[in-house]
DNA sequence: GGCCTGTGCGCG
DNA sequence: AAAGCGCGCACAGGCC
C-alpha cells in the first residue's frame, strides 16, 4: 500500500500507522479507513489539523499473513520505503501510531514501551542530514487500542495530537514559577554499597547537582538550602529523607512526620491512578515539552544499574535534572497539595517509611529448616511424577509447564477437560480442575505446585533478600508502595509478605529476648465498611453484634454452621461475593466447583445433583440474601449512577478511582467497570482504616515512650547499620532501647514486635486502632464501630 | 540475558 | 455464554 497524500498537501504533518488492515488492504487501499480510521479523522479534527493538513503511510506496506504482528525482520525489509518516503514528503511533523510504528521509526525491537517513549522527540535513524530541516518525529498510541476498548487513550492521542514543539525547552531553564513559597526539592543517588554519592537540589530560583565526594562542602551547601525551606520535595522523596539523616544532615521535625513533604509520586497517582507510567521523566515528557535527560544521557533505566560505575559529571547532571523536573510536576498537581487528603496520605507514606527501615527479624534455622523441608518434598514428588510421565510414554517432562501437563492428562490418560483457558481456549490446568479429576496423579500435580510455589517464592526467591546480623537470626525489610494500588491500599515487594502463606510466616520471630509477635487486625473491617456506606443498619448488626457470617447463615439457612464448615464457606462467598456484585452463574458455578474450607482441602457444594437444579437454588439464595439488606442494592445503583454520569467514582475521604466509560453501558468492559466501581469505595476506605491506624499507633507509642519522631528514626536507622554491619560477629542481635515497633502491614492487619516489658502495648495498641483519630480528623462523619483482634505469639502468624 | 504476554496461585 | 475486587511473583514461550 502507498502512502495517502491529499490534494494540495500543506506538508504539515505525515501520520506512520501500523501495517495494513483487511478493510484498507483488500478494498480501499488507503491507510487508516477502518474504524480506528474513522476515530483518527475526528481526533485531528479536535486537535486543529484541517483535511489537507494530514498525509498517511504505514510502517509495513503490506498486511503481514494472518495479521500477525510483523517480525523485527519484516519491519526492517519495509523499512527503506518508510525512509524514502520521509525524505520524499518532507513533512514538518511525523506522528508515529503505536509499537509497531515506533519500532519501524528507530530501528529497533526490544525496550520499546509507548508510555516510555510519549512526549520525546525521537531520532530517526538513516534520516541524518537527508533533509534541509529535520522533521520533528513523536510517537502516540494507535487508535486501534481505543477502539479494542482501551478508552482512556483516547485523550493522551489528542493530548499528543495537539503538541506544539515551537514552545521546546531544551533544558531545564533556570528559574521556573514557583510551586509554593519554600519548596526545595531533592534528589539523592548513591552506590549499590549504599554510599551516597550526589545530591540534586532545586528551587524556583536555580538548580544544581553536587558530587559529595569532590564537593567537601555538600554538606553544608545541602544544610543552608533546607534550613531556607519550609516545604522538602521529591520524586518518592521519604528515601531521599532517610539518606540525609542517615550522613548527618539536619531535618525539620515537620518533614520526618511527612507534615511538610511535597511527593511528586503520591500526587501523581492521587491526581491519577491510571497513568501508564509513574517514571519521574515519563511523568515530566507526557506534560512539559523538554529534552528526556535519562535515555538521551546514555543511562538507560536498568532496575541493576549501580550508579557508581557511572561518571560523575552525568551522576550530577541526572541528580540536578531529577530535582528540577520534581517542581513541574508538583505545579501540575497544585490543586491538591495541600488539601487534608494529600497531608494525610503524605503522613501515611511517612510512617511507612519508617516501618520499612524495622524491618522483620528471621529465625534462620526455622528458615532452613522450611527450604530443606519443601525441596525433599519437591525432589520426591518430581520423581513419582517422572516415573508417570516415562511410563505413559512422554520423553520430556516437567510438572511446572502447563503444556506437558495437558498432554500427560488430556493426551495420555484421555481423561475430559473440565475448562479451559480464556484465551487461548487451552485445557484448563488450575488447582481446581485438577482437583475435580479425582485422579491420584492430579492430586499429584497439585501437591507438586504447591511445594514448588514454597520453595521457589518463599525459600528461594527470598534467600538473597535475607542480611544474616548473628548465626541464628536474620534481618529482612519489607518494601512497600506507599499508593500501590488503583484502590488505595499500600501492596508490598520484594519480597511481598503479604502473599506469604501462613507456614511460611513461622519464620519472622521477636528481636528481643522474650519478646513476642502481634498481629492485629480489623474484624470484618470491608463489611462493615460497605454496611455503612449502604446505610443497611441490619447488615451493620450482623457484622459487629450479630455473629458475622454465622449469623448471616442462620437466617439465611435456618441454623448455625461452625467455621470453616462448607455451610460456612459457602455463605462468606454468598455475602463476599454478592456485596461486590458477582452473579447468580459465577456464585453457583463457584460453589459447583468447591470450595477452600482448609489450606490443603476443597470441598464441592451441591444444592443438587444436577447443575439446572443446583443453579436455581444457588439463584435463589442470592436472590433470598438480597433482598434481606435492601441497602446493598441502593449502594449498587448509586455507584452506577456516578459511573455513568462521571467516568468515575470517590471514595468518602474524596480518593477518586478513574473508570472512563464514554459509551455508557455500551463500552467495552462495562461490567468489569462496573465491579469496580462497587467496589473502589470500600476497599479504599478500609485502606484509609489502616493508614490511619499506621501513623495513629506510631504517634501514641512515641508519645508512651516520650521519644521524638527524630529520635526514633536516629535509633531505627542505627540499629539498621548494626544489622548491616555485624554480620556474623555477634552472638546476640543489637537491640533498640525498650521499644514496641511495627514492622509490617496486611491490608487490614497491623504485625508488631512487642518488647517483653511493655506487655501493656497491646491495649495501646488496639484502642488506638479502634479509636482511628487520624480519619475521623478528616472524615469527621465516620462513626463504623472498629473492632481488633489481637493474635500474640513468640512467631508471626 | 532481558522484555512481553498469558496463565496460575498465594494473601487480604 | 455468562459480570466479585485488589495485589506480586513464578514459569513458559516468543522475540530481540
Amino acid at each position: 500500500m502507498r502512502p495517502f497524500i491529499p490534494k494540495g498537501w500543506t506538508k504539515k504533518l505525515l501520520i506512520v500507522g501500523e501495517a495494513p488492515g483487511e478493510d484498507e488492504d483488500e478494498r480501499t487501499h488507503i491507510p487508516f479507513t477502518g474504524d480506528s480510521g474513522r476515530l483518527l479523522h475526528r481526533l485531528l479534527r479536535r486537535a486543529g489539523y484541517a483535511p489537507d493538513d494530514v498525509a498517511f503511510t504505514n510502517a509495513n506496506r503490506c498486511r503481514p499473513p494472518h495479521n500477525l504482528t510483523p517480525s523485527m525482520s519484516q519491519v526492517r525489509d519495509c523499512r527503506p520505503f518508510l525512509l524514502r518516503t520521509l525524505q520524499a514528503l518532507a513533512p514538518r511533523y511525523v506522528i508515529g501510531m503505536g509499537r509497531n510504528a515506533l519500532r519501524a521509526l528507530l530501528n529497533r525491537g526490544s525496550d520499546l514501551a509507548i508510555a516510555n517513549y510519549r512526549g520525546r522527540l525521537l531520532e530517526v535513524p538513516g534520516i541524518d542530514g537527508a533533509l534541509p530541516e529535520k522533521p520533528k518525529v513523536w510517537i502516540t498510541y494507535h487508535p486501534a487500542a481505543v477502539v479494542r476498548g482501551a478508552v482512556e487513550l483516547e485523550e493522551r492521542i489528542l493530548e499528543d495530537l495537539r503538541r506544539k514543539w515551537t514552545e521546546f525547552h531544551p533544558h531545564p531553564p533556570s528559574a521556573l514559577p514557583s510551586v509554593k513559597k519554600g519548596v526545595l526539592s531533592v534528589d539523592t543517588e548513591y552506590g549499590a554499597d549504599r554510599t551516597l554519592l550526589n545530591v540534586g537540589l532545586a528551587d524556583s530560583e536555580s538548580a544544581l547537582g553536587i558530587d559529595v565526594q569532590e564537593e567537601r562542602e555538600w554538606k553544608s551547601i545541602t544544610q543552608s538550602r533546607l534550613n531556607r525551606a519550609t516545604y522538602i520535595a521529591g520524586h518518592s522523596i521519604f528515601g531521599d529523607i532517610l539518606k540525609l539523616k542517615e550522613n548527618g544532615v539536619g531535618l525539620k521535625s515537620s518533614w520526618i512526620t511527612g507534615e511538610n513533604v511535597l511527593c511528586s509520586l503520591l500526587t501523581s497517582r492521587m491526581r491519577d491512578e491510571t497513568l501508564p507510567s509513574y517514571e519521574l521523566e515519563n511523568l515530566l515528557l507526557s506534560r512539559y515539552p523538554t529534552q528526556p535527560w535519562k535515555l538521551a544521557s546514555s543511562l538507560v533505566l536498568k532496575k541493576t544499574h549501580d550508579m557508581s560505575c557511572v561518571p560523575s559529571t552525568v551522576r550530577s547532571e541526572r541528580t540536578r535534572l531529577d530535582a528540577w523536573a520534581v517542581l513541574p510536576i508538583l505545579r501540575e498537581n497544585k490543586s491538591l497539595l495541600r488539601t487534608p487528603l494529600s497531608r494525610f496520605t503524605h503522613r501515611i507514606a511517612a510512617t511507612l517509611s519508617r516501618i520499612e527501615l524495622v524491618g522483620a527479624v528471621i529465625d534462620l534455622r526455622e528458615f532452613e529448616g522450611l527450604g530443606q523441608k519443601y525441596g525433599e518434598e519437591l525432589l520426591d514428588l518430581e520423581a513419582q511424577l517422572r516415573v508417570v510421565a516415562t511410563n505413559a510414554g512422554l520423553t520430556e517432562f516437567s510438572p511446572t509447564n502447563d503444556g506437558h501437563v495437558r498432554a500427560l492428562l488430556y493426551d495420555k490418560f484421555k481423561l475430559k477437560p473440565p475448562g479451559y483457558t480464556k484465551k487461548r481456549r487451552e485445557p484448563s490446568v488450575t488447582k481446581l480442575a485438577l482437583n475435580s479429576l479425582n485422579h491420584p496423579v492430579a492430586e499429584l500435580l497439585i501437591k507438586y505446585s504447591a511445594y514448588d510455589k514454597l520453595f521457589r517464592t518463599n525459600y528461594l526467591g527470598v534467600r538473597p533478600l535475607i542480611v544474616s546480623v548473628t548465626d541464628l537470626l536474620g534481618y529482612l525489610p519489607f518494601n512497600f508502595n506507599p499508593l500501590g494500588t488503583e484502590t488505595g491500599r499500600r501492596s508490598s515487594h520484594d519480597p511481598n509478605s503479604q502473599n506469604w502463606p501462613r507456614s511460611i510466616r513461622r519464620i519472622v520471630c521477636s528481636r528481643y529476648l522474650g519478646g513476642q509477635i502481634g498481629a492485629f487486625d480489623y474484624s470484618s473491617l470491608e463489611m462493615r465498611i460497605m454496611a455503612w456506606l449502604a446505610k443497611d443498619d441490619k447488615l451493620m448488626y450482623y457484622f459487629t453484634k450479630g455473629g458475622g457470617y454465622i449469623g448471616i447463615a442462620k437466617e439465611l439457612l435456618g441454623f448455625e454452621p461452625k467455621k470453616d464448615t462448607p455451610a460456612y464457606v459457602a455463605v462468606k462467598s454468598l455475602v463476599l461475593g454478592t456485596d461486590y456484585n458477582m452473579q447468580e452463574w459465577k456464585f453457583a458455578k463457584t460453589l459447583w466447583d468447591g470450595v477452600k474450607t482448609s489450606p490443603t482441602t476443597w470441598q464441592e457444594i451441591r444444592l443438587s445433583p444436577t447443575w439446572r437444579e443446583h443453579l436455581k437454588q444457588a439463584a435463589r439464595l442470592r436472590r433470598s440474601y438480597l433482598d434481606r439488606f435492601p441497602g446493598l442494592k441502593r449502594y449498587m445503583e448509586a455507584r452506577e449512577e456516578e459511573l455513568l454520569t462521571g467516568g468515575a467514582v470517590a471514595s468518602a475521604t474524596g480518593r477518586i478511582r478513574h473508570l472512563p466509560c464514554r459509551a455508557g453501558r455500551e463500552t467495552p468492559g462495562y461490567p468489569h467497570l462496573l465491579n469496580q466501581a462497587i467496589n473502589f469505595p470500600v476497599q479504599s476506605l478500609a485502606s484509609d482504616v489502616t493508614g490511619s491506624a499506621l501513623i495513629d499507633v506510631e504517634r501514641e507509642l512515641l508519645s508512651y515512650y516520650l521519644m521524638s519522631y527524630d529520635e526514633y528514626l536516629t535509633l531505627l536507622l542505627e540499629t539498621q547499620k548494626k544489622y548491616l554491619t555485624s554480620q556474623g560477629k555477634g552472638d546476640i542481635l543489637p537491640t533498640y532501647s525498650p521499644a514496641t515497633v511495627c514492622f509490617n502491614e496486611v491490608h487490614d492487619n497491623l504485625v508488631f514486635d512487642v518488647h517483653p516489658s511493655r506487655v501493656k502495648d497491646h491495649d495501646l495498641i488496639r484502642e488506638t486502632m479502634q479509636a482511628a483519630p487520624s480519619l475521623k480528623k478528616l472524615l469527621p462523619g465516620f462513626d463504623i464501630p472498629l473492632s481488633v483482634n489481637a493474635k500474640i505469639s513468640d512467631r508471626w502468624e
